[in-house]
DNA sequence: CTGTGAGTTGAAGTGCACTTCAACTCAAGG
DNA sequence: CCTTGAGTTGAAGTGCACTTCAACTCACAG
């Protein structure tokens, strides 16, 4: 068990494609050191920046932020599990965020099935009134609008 | 008030971009009636329509599964409450299993956060070993893709 | 009748997160 | 030494959900 990865054993080890752990370090958030032949070869901490990477996504983190939260790991010593923790708890309000939106779209949804409504004028889960638009392009929704597009 | 919106009383109205509209239009999202001078007129339950494209959107479901469901409507009469109840219903396990995974992940991450591990070989969180990869693209995930994506 | 704001079109552009490709080099077992 | 699978690069392509643009027409208040 030698403790330089290749890129083909990172990618099996972490889930994401060989093409995807390239973009990721042309974004910065990985970095790779090279052999003589100019290979890349990890070494196994790069193992926690991309399961931190994954797990970021999954709560809705873009890779640009993910990134700057990268960055603010110390550079001159390997993060420690605290650091960790601190990058991880700061998604937590996120994350929180999210599950309340979601919530709340479903008790809402319920609402709805019950009364067939989906009226935008008065279901709870739509725009309350018309005193929008022309606030800037996308400043004009009431619903959130989903956070879940990349990938 | 008159029966028909134009396009720039729908937007007003949805929170949706003239342009988003359009969009809709050819994908086969919505439909309107046109003026003689060619304008688009559309009826007031497009509003309901509009309306269950942006609550989906917030599900977590593509536009393209959100026509297939709208296709599912009947095209001979203006849908009942029922109709769209029904629509509404069939997100429901969807949205209830988003919050699943994300409740799960906050769980985990809390977890995370005490030991500080993110680690990909023992964290609840991550892949549970490296027997994956060649199942195809994309199937070698343990954490579900950023169902996020779009928009 | 006219001016103006609202509407029309198809084509092209945007942003994100990757993937694919071609042409090439490296690393390691037999 | 040679073959073969793994790795390298920059450029271009993909999919989704839109937005922007240019060039033009409509609708309606005055």
């Amino acid at each position: 068990m030698q403790d330089l990865l290749t890129i083909g054993d990172l990618s099996v080890r972490s889930g994401v494609a060989p093409s995807a752990l390239r973009y990721y370090e042309r974004l910065g958030l990985i970095r790779a050191d090279r052999t003589g032949g100019n290979q890349r070869r990890y070494a196994r901490s790069e193992l926690r920046r991309v399961a931190f990477i994954r797990i970021s996504q999954q709560v809705g983190v873009s890779l640009d932020e993910i990134r700057a939260a990268l960055d603010s790991l110390p550079d001159a010593r390997t993060p420690s599990p605290q650091d960790w923790a601190g990058l991880s708890a700061s998604w937590r309000g996120r994350l929180d965020e999210r599950i309340r939106l979601l919530t709340k779209l479903r008790d809402d949804l319920d609402g709805c099935i019950g009364c067939g409504c989906l009226s935008l004028q008065h279901c709870t889960l739509s725009n309350p009134g018309d005193a929008l638009a022309g606030e800037g392009p996308g400043a004009r929704l009431m619903l959130a609008r989903p956070a879940e597009s990349p990938a």
